[in-house]
RNA sequence: CGCGGAGUGGAGCAGUUGGCAGCUCGUCGGGCUCAUAACCCGAAGGUCGAAGGUUCAAGUCCUUCCUCCGCAACCA
């Protein structure tokens, strides 16, 4: 029986580990563990696998700032995720690392094989190269020929790189994507098959400028460039190409949950790459959208990152699971708040259910000294409770097919106040009053404990540790959690119940928003404090800092001599106006002294032209002049950033002055 | 015409293949007291961004337009 167990393998995405993870990579992957626990419990081998993508420029730029090896850096964040998946009991069943041997390995006989295959050659990169960055910029970031980093002439260079026939596989892949079945949701598919129908170009998977990377066999000089290397690790840890039995008892993978920015690799790119290494494709690939803060999306730079660790240590993992498969819509983006989620913990979580459990248990000890009665017979609401307990688990199925995980618990909870219902229907304080209804409060108090059972074996993909907190509280604790027991009406009477703690306490919204506000600002504080500490020291001495807040917010020290370099003047804006070709753009003419000079800024999502007019500004007077959009601008006018929005910096002193 | 997303009762959102517009919260009124000031019932509240069109029938399909929001170009 347990030979022919259905398999089920779903990944998440392998993360990126040049910075600890926030609520985004968490909600990914939250859902990624309720569909393989789901899975599970519907009698499936499941095979669920997350990691991490460790190679490439970034990271051994990231480990050189702090001093490290590109292992030792992220030996260090990898560590944290791992140890985040753990608080947060994620159920993996393997966590894939790309600077592992099994798979670095892999890797090079994939490509081999796509060499040996001819859709693998080796041809010439051209790019616009800054050599002191060691980058290279695309024609439209390198304005005017220079750096975008440094300013410095960027040199158009011809480099050896290995190519990918990608365009070879167009044709299939279209056909792939016009399957409506492989790709979810819809408007991501249109968008592919948009992208697809324009034509696709080889693909560039090799590098030489750097070498934190897999090599490419047989020339060493180069490393296999992100996309070879990243994807392949959902076959690659399978004991793809030498393990034929074990990859073929998972692959085709059923699904590549991802979120809409990396689609299109996972649904262009790694299809394309499967055709060429002969191998099945996979069945499904989900996109899930973003979960928006107010004002935009999450960015480090802003400091308006929602940290799930201090989520979970406030308020358990199986809060914050909950909020974020009930909360949000698959493929859909949503808009975090910490209202928005206090509300759904105190509703759902500690009214609706914790709530129910509590007065159920409360009943059966008060009116039968903690034994669940047997029923007497069926009357009244009897008949429709047991019909949508019993039926509850075919919706929820329905749903979770179709990733539907907001609706799945919705249905779920339907029957929670179905059950809240119940109670006020049959008023079991009143049946207590007259003995001779004792029968019929035995049958109420019955219906009450099977239908909390049943509830606790629905929610445990979801939230496990709360299912057994409730199967505590029934006295069913030792029994295991069996799916198809939703099916079954007649497991409770004489079963021992234990009242205990409330399973969610009730929370105090408005308090608990200011004391999360307050865990922010001082978190945002903390960084800033670590950044200006940072900056005051050589950056290789401090091993412990990895914290990329810290170097994006500080900056290395200068000298006064540094400072000298700048000449800072105080300037008045005469007239502005916006650019003709741009639309963040401002060109104002700016008197400073005896010179008028024109200066663009970025800033006319926070200004009018009209507001710019008539102000003192300080103003970089000695930086190199720029064309900006066909425009020059020559220096640069200072302003505040104040949560993005640019506040004027306003000097009291007429134009002309020097600022120091 | 750069790419994409969104505009649905006070708020936040659902609305599969076109078939009487739903959910949660909030508001107002009522019920109950077993329970975590929880639970249950009822009510008010929407020209589904605008205008055309297809259809017996459109939030749902087509066209045009308006407004927001990401990304990209650009923020000396």
């Amino acid at each position: 029986m347990a030979e022919d167990k259905k398999t089920f393998y779903i990944t998440t995405p392998i993360y990126y580990p040049s910075a600890d993870l926030h609520i985004g990579h968490t909600y990914c992957t939250v859902m990624a563990d309720a569909i393989a626990r789901y899975k599970r419990a519907k009698g499936f081998d499941v095979r669920f696998q997350t990691g991490t993508d460790e190679h490439g420029q970034k990271i051994q730029q990231v480990a050189e700032k702090n001093g490290v090896t590109p292992i030792q850096y992220v030996d260090d964040v990898v560590g944290r995720i791992r140890k985040l998946w753990d608080t947060m009991e994620i159920s993996y069943d393997d966590f894939v690392r790309t600077t592992e041997p099994r798979h670095m390995e892999r890797v090079q006989a994939e490509f081999e094989y796509m060499e040996k295959k001819g859709d693998i050659y080796l041809g010439e990169y051209e790019g616009l190269y800054c050599t002191p960055c060691e980058s290279f910029w695309t024609e439209t970031q390198a304005v005017g020929g220079l750096c975008p980093d440094c300013g410095r002439p960027v040199e158009k260079v011809k480099e050896e790189a290995y190519f990918f026939r990608l365009s070879k596989y167009q044709d299939r892949v279209l056909e792939l994507l016009e399957d409506p079945d492989f790709l979810y949701p819809e408007a991501r598919r249109n968008e592919m098959i948009n992208f697809v129908k324009q034509g696709l170009e080889d693909l560039c998977i090799s590098r030489i400028d750097f070498d934190w990377g897999i090599p490419v066999p047989g020339n060493p000089k180069h490393v296999i460039y992100v996309w070879l290397d990243a994807l392949s690790n959902y076959a690659t840890t399978l004991g793809y190409p030498d393990k034929p039995n074990e990859l073929s008892k998972y692959w085709p993978c059923d699904i590549h949950l991802v979120g809409k920015e990396i689609v299109r690799f996972h649904s262009i790119i790694w299809p394309a790459m499967l055709m060429s290494l002969d191998m099945p494709l996979p069945k499904h690939v989900l996109g899930h959208g973003w979960i928006l803060l107010e004002g935009g999306k999450m960015s480090k730079s802003r400091g308006n990152v929602v940290d799930p660790v201090k989520l979970i240590n406030r308020y358990g993992v199986d809060a914050v699971k909950y909020f974020l498969l009930r909360e949000y819509a698959f493929g859909q983006d949503g808009l975090y708040t910490n209202e928005v989620m206090l509300n759904r913990l105190n509703y759902d979580l500690a009214n609706d259910l914790g709530n129910l459990v509590s007065r159920t248990v409360a009943m059966i000890e008060k009116y039968d000294g903690g034994v669940v009665p047997a029923p007497a017979g069926v009357e009244g609401p009897d008949a429709d409770l047991r019909e949508m307990g019993m039926s509850t688990e075919e919706r929820v199925d329905e749903y979770m097919n179709r990733f539907q995980f907001n609706n799945a618990l919705e249905e779920i909870w339907k029957f929670i106040r179905r059950t809240n219902k119940y109670i006020d229907e049959t008023s079991p304080w009143i049946l207590a009053k007259d003995p001779e209804l004792k029968g019929r409060l035995d049958t109420v108090m019955f219906n009450l404990a099977e239908s909390i059972r049943i509830i606790s074996v629905l929610i445990h993909p979801f939230i496990h540790n709360t299912s057994e907190k409730i199967r505590e509280q029934l006295g069913i604790a030792d029994q295991p959690v069996v799916w198809a027991d939703t099916k079954r009406f007649d497991m409770m009477a004489g079963v021992q119940v234990h009242k205990g703690e409330p399973i969610f306490p009730r929370l105090d919204i408005e308090k608990e928003i200011k004391e999360l506000e307050a865990i922010t600002e001082e978190q945002k504080r903390q960084a800033m404090a670590k950044a200006a500490h940072d900056a005051g020291k050589p950056v290789a001495a401090d091993k412990s800092n990895n914290e990329p807040e810290a170097s994006e917010a500080g900056k290395p020290a200068i000298t006064i001599d540094d400072f000298d370099k700048i000449d800072l003047r105080v300037g008045k804006i005469l007239s502005c106006k916006k650019h003709p070709n741009a639309d963040k753009l401002l060109i104002s003419q700016v008197q400073i002294g005896g010179e008028v000079r024109q200066i663009i800024s970025g800033v006319a999502a926070s200004h009018t032209p009209e507001e710019m007019e008539g102000q003192s500004v300080v103003v970089v007077a000695n930086l190199k002049p720029r064309k900006l959009r066909g425009e020059t601008s020559h220096g640069m006018i200072l302003f505040a950033d104040n949560e993005g929005r640019h506040e004027f910096v306003t000097p009291h002193a007429p134009d002309g002055n020097v600022v120091k």
